[in-house]
DNA sequence: CATGTATATACTCTCTTTGAGAATATTAAG
DNA sequence: CTTAATATTCTCAAAGAGAGTATATACATG
């Protein structure tokens, strides 16, 4: 009540931030597009720039700062999400002490051309993010952390608040039943934020690069929203064919299904995928053959459009392959 | 290139706007809270007021300004999307031609207390999406609207044109193989707008209440951020136990299926949908039982938190019953 | 030209999940 | 003591998911 009237006046001047996470296959790992600089100089960064009069939409100005920064015209393009928390801003980039707004963007683009605008070059996603890449078995990184995550848990001093925290971690990190998710790559990096196990570049005095965090470091929130993409993928991926937008127009089975084992972080079984993948409908024969690859060539299939309309949720639900390699290693 | 520092000074004037959309189940109907008033005046909106400086973060803000408004208090609360394409704007607020930032929540409460603040009344959802209820099978509207659909798919000068349109058709309403997809919420609301079909009060010249539009109109761009909520929320009680926000303390299992089935818009069968909860390990028991039902009493079950940290992804994996009442009568 | 190896593709088998219906239990009302 | 109404459980078939194994094709090497 007594807010009515006082918050209309108070309404600050705002600086609208648009970032993109921009995002590409090769060689089946999966690559994010970052630019030097950013806000703090030296740090990696995601392109990003404020939202002028002159866009007449939000992704129309991302398009625009994107070609500028990085030379690459993005294709398919998804919001995020948008932060603006007062608690999450750093020394505030020329805005006067107003407040920052971020709306986060994913794009899919299909082949990195390196060599753009300036900066701009393509990192490895596992670089800001070690613990999610689980093709190869679960990550060596995790064990070293696990101490420090337990001594997260057992350090509150209420019995009530170490079980929240307990319960917390078994839902991000899947110690506790459930196993571990792919797609809470978000809640993982929250709490390992929490925790102080990654750091950024503009925040508790980390150096520009390898700090002493897990992970290389990002300017600003960038991690965060790098994370925010990384989840919202790895969930879509599920049920709608949001890959062959990273896929080039002629491709061979294996090529995607490395492709949907870099985004996910888990390695599947080969024959099930196939099986996933035709009984959709989601491809369809080219008639091309690969040559050269040192064994049999493989057939070159391309994207299927029509099955956007006959399945209700043409995605690809994998899971992961159980496999001999991904046995824990945890505490040995 | 050029447009590097051009666009560095233009970052105009922004005024940001929390808005939001507040869910509630009651006597298996799903309800919305609106109040009077909005942007126009007359017509119905989501509560929604502009970000000020003492909000230290946005959902904080949100929250401040639906107690403003409704006298309602918060608890699961969701971002849901921004928007702010010009295109889009109408009469802008005395922002001076300034552009206008909506970021949509979606929020989760249990009981509609309805005297409140001033203006706010609780309203069934159906209301502005008539054609998203397919409890008692295939809604009528869809008979009427049929006709403009058709045209629409069948007006552009071009095959190709027309064939998109077609396709897109078929995905958003499920003619064309694939069948209704009830979470397609936002793309039926998109291309029912693109079509004409829905009014909203602000412009088209449409009345404040019901226009010539099918359903009721909102002001501003509300009814587009109800469309996305919905959509949100029929999508998230796949795969997480939300639904169990909108639950009082202790249910029967009767009563959650039809919060499910009002959320939905969909029948479900019932055996099964004991069968999914039971074994998803999502409800406990409470002893007690209901009384005076007519019948056999019902248990009383609660939610089981521990579910959250067992399974990977604890929600109703729900699909529409088949039964012979949901038969289309749409040709004859 | 035979052989080994790497890759692609096909087939089978089992176990779980899902969709649908029928059957049984428990109360209130006539 | 029947009947109606609702809650709860059981059964059964069909489809789907997970995993293992076998065969086909091309290239490299001796």
């Amino acid at each position: 009540m007594k807010t009515g009237t006082a918050q209309h006046r108070a309404s600050a001047s705002v600086t609208v931030d648009l970032t993109a996470v921009i995002v590409a296959v090769t060689d089946g790992q999966p690559r994010v597009l970052t630019v030097a600089g950013g806000t703090s100089g030296s740090a990696e960064a995601l392109p990003s720039g404020p939202l002028a009069r002159q866009h007449r939409t939000l992704e129309q100005g991302l398009r625009a700062w994107v070609e500028a920064q990085t030379g690459q015209s993005l294709g398919y393009v998804e919001q995020l999400y948008t932060f603006g928390d007062l608690d999450r801003q750093l020394a505030p980039p020329s805005a006067g002490g107003g407040r920052v707004l971020s709306i986060g963007y994913l794009a899919l683009v299909r082949e990195p051309r390196d060599r753009s605008g300036d900066a701009a070059t393509w990192h490895d996603w596992y670089r800001y993010f070690p613990w999610e890449d689980w093709r190869r078995g679960r990550p060596d990184v995790l064990a070293d952390i696990e101490p420090a995550l337990s001594a997260w848990v057992r350090a509150p001093a209420t019995a009530g608040e170490r079980e929240s925290r307990r319960e917390r971690l078994g839902v991000a990190f899947g110690t506790g039943g459930g196993g571990w998710s792919e797609d809470r790559v978000l809640e993982r990096y929250e709490l390992a934020y929490e925790v102080g196990l990654v750091q950024e570049a503009d925040r508790e005095g980390a150096a520009g690069t390898a700090g002493p965090g897990v992970g290389v470091a990002m300017g600003g929130d960038h991690r965060r929203i790098l994370a925010t993409a990384i989840a919202r993928l790895r969930g879509k991926i599920k049920y709608r064919p949001v890959v062959f937008e990273l896929m080039p127009p002629a491709f061979t089975l294996l090529q995607l299904q490395q492709a949907v084992e870099a985004l996910a972080g888990m390695p599947l079984h080969k024959p099930n995928f196939r099986r996933l993948v035709e009984q959709q409908g989601l491809v369809e024969e080219t008639g091309a053959v690969t040559l050269g690859t040192g064994g049999r060539p493989a057939r070159l299939v391309r994207f299927r459009r029509e099955a956007l309309v006959e399945r209700p949720a043409p995605g690809l639900r994998v899971r992961a392959r159980s496999g001999r390699r991904s046995g824990s290693r945890s505490s040995s």
